[in-house]
This record gives C-alpha cells, sequence and structure tokens, in this order.
DNA sequence: TTTTTTGTTGATTGACGCGTCAATAAACTT
DNA sequence: AAGTTTATTGACGCGTCAATCAACAAAAAA
C-alpha cells in the first residue's frame, strides 16, 4: 500500500541504517541488502533511491558531518568569552556521541574512503576547514597572529587524540583527551606574555 | 620447477604485494587472486602459505610497523642528545618513506582493522607503546615528571598530523608536520622554567 | 630405488553481492 | 474513467571471491 512522499523518509532511514551497520561491522564491508534490511525495506528499493552503494555511504558521510556541525555550533552558541569558545569545541569533539561505535566506525572508514573517492575527500575538507575556522574565532584575541599556527596544531591534536582512544582498548576517556588538547593551549598561550 | 626452500620467498613476495594492493586500491578491498598475481603466483599457493586473507592482512601489518621500527632506531642511534632523540623520531615519523601510497594505504586501513580484528588493535598498541617508550626516553631528561604528560601529547599530535597530511589533497609536507611538532614540543619545555 | 616431503597450479565449489527489470498496486491528475 | 506518477518487491543475471582439491613435479630421505 504505497504511501505518497516516502522519499524523504526511506533515504533518512537508510542513511541511518548505512551508519549503523558500518558501525556494526566496522568495516565498509557491509551489503545494501543487509543496509536496506536494517531500514526495513528491500535491497531494491534502497537501489531506487540511491543509484548506489557508494552513494548511500556519501549520503552517510554528509550525515556524521551535518550532526557533528549542529553540535558543535549549538556548543558555541553558549560561548561568552573565545577560551568558552575552544573549550566547547573540545567538549563537542570528545563528547559520547562521537566515541558511539557508529561515530567511529563513521570517521575511520570515511578516512579510508577519502583515499579512493574524490568526494569524500572533498567532504572531509570541508569538515576540517570548518574546524580551524571555528578554532580561529576562539584563538585570534587570545593569540593574534600565532592563532593560525595554533590552529593548525589544535585541529590535527584533535584528530590525533580522537584517534587514540578509539583504539586503544577499553572505554575512551574523553576527558584525558580534553585535558590533553588544554594543555597544549595553555602552553601555547603562556608563550606569548 | 619446484626449487626447495621456496618459503619465506614467497611469503615476502606476498607480504609485499599486499601491502602494494592496498595502497594502490585505497582499501581492503582486494582479492586474494590480485595479491598472488602482483607477487607472482597462483592464489592457490597464497592461500598454502598463509591460510587466509585475514592472515596476509595481519603479516603485511607486521611488516609495515617492523620497516617503520627499523627506521626509528636506525634515526636513533646516530642521536647524541636527548632533543636530537626527539628530532629523530619526528623525521622518521614524517619520512617520505611514510608518505608513500603503499604505507599510507597500509596505516588507515590497519586503523580500520583495528576494530574488528583484535590482533590488529594489539599490533597498533604496540606500535603505540614503542613509539611512546621512545619518546620518552628522550624527554625524561628535558622536562622530568612532565615527561609523561608531553609524550601522551606529542604521540597523538604525531598521528593527527600525519593523518592531516595525508588525507589534504596535494603533495604532503613533512615540514609543516615537523614544524608544528616541534613547536609544541617547545612550547610544552618552555613552560618549565 | 622407493618413499616422503615440499612446491605448485588449474579447476572447482559454494556462496554472495550489486544492480536491473518486470510486475503490482496505491495514490494523484485530467 | 482512463492515464500518469510514485512506491515497492521478488527474482535473477552476471560476475566475483575465498577456499579446497586433486594432481603433478622435483628434491631429499630412506
Amino acid at each position: 500500500m504505497p504511501k505518497l512522499g516516502m522519499e524523504p523518509i526511506r533515504r533518512e532511514a537508510l542513511v541511518k541504517a548505512t551508519i549503523f551497520e558500518i558501525g556494526q561491522t566496522g568495516s565498509l564491508d557491509v551489503t545494501v541488502s543487509q543496509i536496506a534490511k536494517r531500514a526495513g525495506m528491500s535491497s531494491a528499493l534502497a537501489h531506487h533511491y540511491f543509484g548506489s552503494k557508494e552513494e548511500m555511504f556519501l549520503a552517510a558521510m554528509r550525515h556524521v558531518m551535518t550532526i557533528y556541525g549542529a553540535e558543535v555550533r549549538g556548543a558555541l552558541c553558549l560561548a561568552q568569552s573565545p577560551l568558552e569558545r575552544i573549550e566547547a569545541i573540545l567538549a563537542a569533539s570528545f563528547s559520547a556521541a562521537n566515541f558511539r561505535r557508529e561515530a567511529v566506525g563513521a570517521w575511520l572508514n570515511f578516512w579510508v574512503l577519502a583515499q579512493s573517492v574524490p568526494e569524500a575527500k572533498r567532504l572531509l575538507a570541508v569538515y576540517q576547514r570548518r574546524l580551524r575556522s571555528n578554532l580561529l574565532v576562539g584563538l585570534r584575541p587570545l593569540a593574534g597572529e600565532e592563532a593560525e599556527a595554533i590552529a593548525t596544531g589544535l585541529g590535527a591534536l584533535i584528530d590525533g587524540l580522537y584517534l587514540r582512544e578509539v583504539l586503544k582498548s577499553g572505554p575512551p576517556d574523553s576527558g584525558a583527551a580534553v585535558s590533553v588538547a588544554r594543555a597544549y593551549l595553555a602552553a601555547q598561550l603562556r608563550e606569548k606574555v
């Protein structure tokens, strides 16, 4: 009994199922049938809405990055000072949400995907530019001309800390990651004076 | 025309071919036939020497990490001072060898593999402990008790910088990566005084 | 010399996956 | 009422792939 206007619903369900299955498997080795089943439809329908599996992956990637972007924006709008802005970004980057199996699987696999799929690389570049720009808004009042260099380091440090927390055995410790990032920042800023 | 003592030769050829193909494809989506062909033998022989594809991946991973370990050791034995030790590690981490397609593909995909294959996770943990320990030898004379914390940050920063250099479009700039790491170090050490 | 061990492969198996297509049916349009 | 668009799926073609096996070749051991 086909109801009209299913497209957005189906697409969203497929995107979420894609992310879930990637997280579950830990790799991009998921079948369209798996995804479709999880989303409650036939694989043919999945192909109807997204032309190919790759399109599903890219849509999932956009979704993950959109969510992360929204989290950061949400945290930023409460920030009152430059330092609070940076703290907000750190908190969002190491939030529990980002350490869920699905998010972890998504990020790690998107890094891999970026190697062979230009569009995936483009999306990652967008994410990095946004993060950098957000950091700079907070850093410029604190560090002036050195803000650029500090932002470069801090951005990389965030990714590296994330990677470490995610790959170590045992539950990730976001507090520790934030502390290290804070220490980096403190050292770089103190140098200013 | 079977010659004796082929096992080590075949295994090495397969390991190198595995790394090459992963780098070429940019993913773990390589077939045993591809690998075997590249290594100049039939896929059946590949299965004969390694029981399964996963074993090939793990052997390849060990190989990549062994190479990297050797590079670091080689650079370290020339180091005369604590600071030179750290510089040596940085140079090795961002060496041209590590930015080859094959090395990049290997590292990124091993991070993904670690999600689902415990042995892969274990190997990565070994690598991280070794890096940390190497850093500490250099850091302790310079930073005393704070060495541990600095090593944690520096280790993560190295991974993060590597990731950034690798994922950006255009050729990687190892000089830039080393500069950022050096700046981090300088800031953390100056704080001491 | 016979036997065993080691090296090697073509062919095969059994399974699985992506993407397509024809067919069905409900909802809108005219 | 007839036609069009949207939603939906079962079946399937065509290809792929990991792993196995039987069989053959050459060196080593007995």
